[in-house]
DNA sequence: CTATGTGAATTTATTCACAGCA
DNA sequence: TGCTGTGAATAAATTCACATAG
């Protein structure tokens, strides 16, 4: 256990690791070892234990890893311990999905304001949020929130990104099929839909 | 211009390249130069000349590349020369965005027929596709499609990712939360809303 | 005897730097 | 001169194999 810095792509799997310890858990178990864990999670063991070396030993060996310990571990590396409130800007298709999302809550993420430009959309209620108009968005609503989902079209993105950065947002889930472009101390991870289904006939034979 | 086998990183780079190569195009462009188009796209100059050096020289030194031609090309590589259809599975909130989502057409994707095991939504109308009930699966309507989405709750996902694969579905974009197992002549690719999310508050100093 | 933790080997991807063509 | 194409250098991630602890 030598406190490297945690390479990215182990980050990414770290929350894919915590949703599996949080099941296991809600199962009863209280303790997996990294063979067990990688079948349920679909990695490789070896993937498991050389990512877990990177920030501590929690296995016993010949035993596993207590689940309780390692998950609070990965909530603690991933800043997940507490509660993160986002804004989603974009209420159409794509944002009411999100807004009635329930994938986000097991991370602790709560999204508690919600804007939109369309005066259609303005004012309704989804999943207990109320759609504000997004000249609003600098408002104290907001200031809670470290975090926002853009999910607007192409063209409006850009803009709303700049907003956002003006409201003092810190991170950025994208869903906008175009890179933004933001101070680099601002975190954006861009979810492209389109783009991933768009690598799939590569990978089929005829097709 | 050797045809080495092409990076996985690479290809998972060709779809941005060639969307921003089609909106180059709209704009009236004929050529355009690694440098141009690294901007455009926000990826290094030399990365994309890399990418491109692994299935053959377009550029004139000098010049650029021509956009059509390059276009035209990364389609072939991809499998995007021809229209391909997809099946979704699962018409709940995420569902319904996905059949609305206008990013697809661009890659040549269509929505050809959705499924779900809700009564209350079976026969509906959504853009032009009506709901079917599930268990119509491996009915005629999907022969057409090689490609599917699942976008059904964590829990029904394997048993929906089992019988596409009946139905004869040759690649899987998979919206659920979790890894799905099929054949591996079976391609799938998995976009997990959640755990993206959750690695942001990693990359965000304090929050 | 089982399962961890980790150096070392290998593979894959990024980055550089520049020769060479239009 | 401007921009491509690519070897070579670096960096990052994966994979292996095994000594070591419980």
């Amino acid at each position: 256990m030598r406190y490297h810095k945690i390479p990215n792509e182990t980050v990414r799997r770290l929350p894919i690791y915590l949703r599996g310890l949080m099941l296991l858990s809600q199962q009863g178990l209280t303790s997996v070892s990294s063979g067990k864990l990688a079948d349920f999670v679909n990695v490789n063991d070896w993937q498991i234990r050389k990512d877990f070396s990177y920030f501590g030993d929690f296995g016993k060996r010949g035993v596993g890893y207590n689940i309780d310990t390692l998950a609070r571990q990965i909530k603690k590396i991933l800043n997940l311990d507490a509660v993160h409130r986002a804004v989603l800007v974009g209420v159409g298709n794509l944002g009411s999905a999100l807004l009635a999302y329930p994938g986000f809550k097991i991370y602790g993420f709560e999204i508690t304001a919600a804007f939109d430009n369309d005066h259609a959309r303005i004012g309704k209620k989804i999943n207990d949020v109320t759609v504000e108009d997004i000249s609003k968005l600098n408002s104290p609503a907001k200031q809670q929130a470290s975090l926002a989902i853009i999910a607007v079209p192409e063209k409006a993105a850009q803009s709303v990104a700049d907003a956002l950065v003006k409201a003092g947002i810190k991170g950025i889930l994208n869903f906008a099929p175009r890179r933004i472009n933001v101070p680099k101390k601002i975190k954006v991870i861009t979810i492209d839909i389109a783009t991933d289904l768009a690598r799939l006939p590569y990978y089929i034979p005829s097709s």
